[in-house]
DNA sequence: CGGCATCCGGATTGATACTG
DNA sequence: CAGTATCAATCCGGATGCCG
């Protein structure tokens, strides 16, 4: 069963990433990946091509991002916007279900930055407890 | 019906994901790691122990668990509770900080479960046109 | 029950080099 | 510019065994 309460509890859904055979979790891994929340993040401000993504994600390596980018745009939440020209140009952007995926992300990104501070003092409580 | 409030270019954040060096990005992979994700919507519903928790995420090791609770402790999302019983009880809670997070994280997890029917069809038709 | 320490094979990652 | 190919290094992550 679900993991929600705020679902009504009758309601049987069909996919649930509690259970390890389900493809959402697979979907939910590539959105929340150490680079697929990154990218997904960089992307909500606006369309990007490829190098100025990678420079937005600090970090990312040329393969990974690439790699990340073929995930989500496999799962329909990135579109690839390549034009045959010289030099080549090609642009990501997010699809509408990517937006909306990226919307709830984004709300919980910004809210782990927004109470980092709460973070941190809880760390240095934790680490000098142990020590 | 704004999705998130999005955040005005001008503001100076003092915590940025995007930035390789800054210390929310370690806390945000605790929280959507393969395992942080699942623990962290697990207790979202109550508190519970050890092994519960571990039938709950299906396919987590003891190890993983362990370690990931762990990592949730210390940057204070995850509250502890050991009983010096015997046997012993240790049972674990989101805190109020943990709750917050996890709201946002759950509402990701919802929207992606919600709509993996578009995205197995994203991934039919992607994989079609390859081929 | 609720862990921790250790080992170990395979998946993941990241430079680097190369291509269209 | 926008990637792919390759290879070495690293990092999980699971299994096992032990302890309070």
């Amino acid at each position: 069963m679900g993991i929600t309460q705020e679902r009504t509890a009758e309601q049987d859904l069909p996919y649930d990433v509690f259970a390890k055979a389900c493809p959402s979790r697979g979907t939910l891994e590539h959105v929340t990946g150490r680079w697929g929340a990154l990218t997904v993040g960089a992307l909500y401000e606006g369309s990007l091509r490829f190098n100025e993504l990678r420079r937005r994600v600090d970090g990312v390596s040329e393969k990974m991002l690439s790699q990340t980018l073929h995930a989500l745009e496999r799962d329909g939440l990135v579109h690839r916007e390549a034009q045959p020209t010289s030099p080549p140009r090609v642009d990501y952007e997010l699809t509408p279900l990517g937006r909306e995926v990226a919307g709830r992300l984004l709300a919980l990104i910004h809210c782990v930055e927004d109470r980092m501070d709460e973070v941190l003092a809880a760390r240095a409580a934790y680490d000098s407890r142990g020590a």
